[in-house]
DNA sequence: AGGATGATATCC
DNA sequence: GATATCATCCTC
């Protein structure tokens, strides 16, 4: 009997993004031959959620948050930083989850309490922009049949400019999880 | 509290 | 073309 893996399909993804955050929790996300569980991530819908990088319509960085769910945004920040995000939605209607933190399960060495440490700590890059966690042979997220303990809904973070939406409850963590980003 | 450090949005 | 801003992290 061969190890079986319970990649998430395209059906998964093509849910609303606030939904999809939450679900993301506990799921493993391989990368190579990295392995990390979710602890934490935040929703980011379409062009009417002011914090969201939607809020600008579909540009060149962005375009990818239109597209099919279940393809990797990466973009680049703060001159230093990656961010990783999986998008969300049916087709045409934008969403994306940032993934804020997670868990190192296997091969992973360095600090992953953050959008931008655990990008650096998987060596995600914007190599990786585009790609289809479905189909990828190398970027996938599995379905370990873990379930998160206790789950924690807040608001986002570093969005305080986004108005009516800075004080949505679309960030999720694992409750008591050390690699959370903050409390 | 402030600096790093580059892409992008939004002005002139 | 210039500048302000950033879904951040690190050092002081």
């Amino acid at each position: 009997m061969t190890k079986t893996l319970t990649r998430l399909d395209r059906k998964f993804f093509a849910r609303p993004t606030v939904e999809v955050a939450r679900e993301l929790l506990a799921k493993n996300i391989h990368f190579r031959d990295k392995v990390a569980r979710v602890v934490e991530t935040e929703a980011y819908l379409g062009p009417e959620d002011l914090a969201s990088h939607a809020r600008f319509n579909s540009r060149k960085r962005n375009q990818i948050m239109f597209g099919s769910a279940g393809y990797v945004y990466v973009y680049f920040t703060y001159g230093m930083y990656h961010m990783l995000n999986i998008v969300a939605e049916e087709e045409g209607q934008a969403g994306a989850v940032l993934i804020r933190a997670v868990e190192p399960v296997s091969n992973v060495e360095l600090a992953t309490n953050g959008p931008g440490r655990l990008t650096r700590a998987m060596g995600i890059t914007m190599q990786e922009n585009g790609v289809d966690l479905v189909g990828s042979e190398e970027f996938w997220v599995e379905d370990s049949g873990s379930v998160p303990e206790e789950i924690m809904e807040t608001s986002r973070v570093g969005i305080g400019y986004a108005g009516e939406y800075r004080d949505k409850l679309w960030r999720f963590y694992v409750k008591g999880n050390p690699f959370v980003s903050r409390v």
